[in-house]
DNA sequence: ATAGTGAGTGTGTAGACACTCACTAAAGCC
DNA sequence: GGCTTTAGTGAGTGTCTACACACTCACTAT
């Protein structure tokens, strides 16, 4: 129980290598006053930060009820207590984790919008699933909707899930400038993209699985 | 303890009242020899069936995890240490009722494209969609689609997924006639209704929410 | 009457999990 | 040096769950 805590200062990657979406929206530390110490201060801000992104790798990975706080606070590379800490509890933990994931899809699409060479509303919708297939190629974020999903009967969880879902759907919508129609079949085929990620079909080579996954990219 | 062991031959419904899936396959008694006493004989392989809508009905609702054996058990009305002589582990009896949705499923589907009265491939495929969304208006079968989805990382349920989605996919592909794009189509809108389902966007009647659910029926 | 069998149950157990609490170490400010 | 605030932890507690075991009982064939 003590092998590693002369670890713990030593600002180590989290347990597991760094196999976790990148947040970068928390590394940076905002020095307000001038300090003398080279050492970088560690507030529970940014500590909050890479907890969420320790959440978001492990929920994806074991699912709500799947992962304990303790598995969270391991990769996190705190202790179980001081997540609870800077959590209320593992409802909102999920929660946070889920927002961060939609945030970081919606970033994605608009830089496939923008990076689109064709401006008509159909290249601009081709792009924006390009980008989408490459950003999920990590399955974190995908399997965190995926178990968000099945967690939806939790108030708060389904909540969260709605209000990602309408994000991502007006801002496809009004980035686009598609007609609606075409708006839906976007968001049809990102859920087939789940599925086939989810039953692994894009690993296989069989007819009859071809037929799913004919047309959408696996990186 | 033992204020109900009297109506335990009696052969009442399940506790709850017969919300879950009602499941014909199992009802047949057959009686291999001729029998003087009327009284149906309850062989262990009915109760297996009868604990196969349970566990569809309770997975269905409260996911993998999230449901105990226990309330599987008591949902049957039986304990639960027979469900554990009737199905070897938890694992192998969410498994058994995911088979089970997979078949009401396509014997939905062929009963929906028996009646169909536009025998031309479109027709089928959208008398098949409008079957399916009827089907799903329980939410068990859907939901347990869900579930499995979430819980595919454990390998007996992945494979069960996979050969269910295959069964499904190749029954209508051969049914319909319909080109690949078609099917592939049919069932990307699947899964958009299941998403709609899963957030509750059916009842919701923001103009957001039209964009996606237009064009599916909701029950 | 006897021996045997399958249906079905009550109780126990070992482990895991969410969450709490009292506590320390250190940094910032006077 | 004192004093306050904050980062961070170890050691629990109560509860739940999958599964095992030993057992009863209705019934059947001989």
């Amino acid at each position: 129980a003590d092998d590693n805590d002369f670890s713990r200062r030593t600002c180590r990657p989290p347990a597991g290598g760094f196999q976790e979406v990148v947040d970068n929206s928390y590394s940076e530390c905002t020095i307000t006053h001038m300090k003398s110490t080279p050492v970088k201060l560690s507030t529970s801000d940014i500590r909050r930060g890479t907890v969420v992104s320790s959440a978001v790798a492990m929920f994806a990975q074991s699912g709500y009820l799947g992962t304990s706080v303790a598995a969270v606070a391991e990769h996190a590379g705190i202790s179980t207590a001081y997540v609870f800490k800077l959590f209320p509890s593992k409802e909102l933990l999920f929660v946070t984790a889920l927002e961060h994931c939609f945030e970081l899809v919606q970033a994605a699409l608009e830089r496939g919008a923008a990076a689109s060479g064709d401006q008509t509303p159909e290249g601009i919708l081709s792009a924006m699933g390009e980008t989408y297939a490459e950003l999920i190629g990590d399955r974190s974020l995908l399997m965190l909707q995926v178990h968000a999903q099945s967690s939806a009967s939790v108030p708060e969880i389904g909540a969260a899930l709605r209000q990602g879902l309408r994000t991502i759907t007006l801002f496809v919508k009004s980035r686009s400038e598609a007609p609606d129609a075409d708006v839906q079949r976007f968001m049809a085929y990102g859920q087939l993209c789940h599925l086939i990620v989810v039953t692994g079909l894009d690993a296989d080579t069989s007819t009859w699985s071809r037929l799913i996954t004919a047309g959408i990219r696996h990186p």
